[in-house]
DNA sequence: GACGAATTGACTATATATAGTCAATTATTG
DNA sequence: CAATAATTGACTATATATAGTCAATTCGTC
């Protein structure tokens, strides 16, 4: 048991670089990247304006790296900040016409991309990879939870 | 079908992160990180002690990222570097008896650990999850190798 | 409402990744 | 064997990650 899952393990880092770096050159014409392209989506996705920090913990990543983004992100027009009520610093992050517009490009040159991806993935197998991956992400953010 | 592998390439990103700081926590004592004991691991089941350009290769890693790794393992004592008969260059890299102890000591230190995280996983569902992420690999690996 | 705890953004340090370039060296091909 | 191509380590640039610290601010509790 143990064994199979240190392979999986190593098939799990390769995999992320890989992704990453397939990720960084569909939407390079966009002038975004992986990261950004992933904070973009944080933002779009989310159902209400949310300050970095929480963008940050709803993308399981430290504040300090996504505020750098979002700062970039800001500096080139594809988000803006907007007062926040209840915060004086803690700005709401919200996506510009071009941010938004960057945004859904990006999503419509996935998704053929993801589809040729998944081509003959039986749909079953596929099933428990969610259901595996999630159980191990699960027992390592209680883990990650416990260490503080 | 491309809406799970979304779900799950963000599962994969959430994955890696997780694991990459837990395996900082289990060897820190070592002198390690996840990073080192990695390119530890590929040096140590490497049938022949090899240069740095093939263990970049063989882990899937940038030549230059692992020849900096190596450079500080040796400064440290970990690896030493071993004559080359067929290139004056590229020497080949070994693991001194220091490097030895502690990829052993992180190999018995990962073990009840990797167990604990694999318990009650169904063996199934793991079979199935090694297949989905080794076709994954397999196909972005060619789609980075047409790119070049 | 005062006081301590938690959150937040700003700043910094460090580790790791992809990526480009160069000279030295080795391999290949005609 | 000479010319060319490929490989390799060294150096550099840049992006992204975890992580520590600090002051400003908000929240919770008494």
């Amino acid at each position: 048991m143990g064994s199979a899952l240190s392979l999986l393990i190593l098939d799990v880092f390769r995999l992320n670089g890989l992704l990453l770096a397939e990720g960084d050159r569909l939407v390079a014409d966009l002038g975004l990247t992986s990261a950004r392209w992933q904070v973009l989506g944080a933002i779009a996705l989310a159902e209400t304006p949310q300050p970095v920090a929480w963008l940050a913990r709803s993308m399981g990543l430290y504040r300090q790296g996504v505020q750098r983004i979002v700062n970039e992100l800001k500096q080139e027009g594809f988000v803006a900040f907007a007062d926040n009520p209840h915060h004086r610093r803690a700005k709401l992050v919200t996506l510009t016409k071009k941010g938004r517009a960057a945004f859904e490009t990006a999503d419509r040159t996935q998704k053929p991309w993801v589809n040729r991806l998944a081509k003959g993935l039986n749909t079953v197998d596929l099933a428990a990879t969610r259901r595996v991956l999630a159980t191990l992400r699960q027992r390592l953010e209680e883990e990650a939870r416990e260490d503080d």
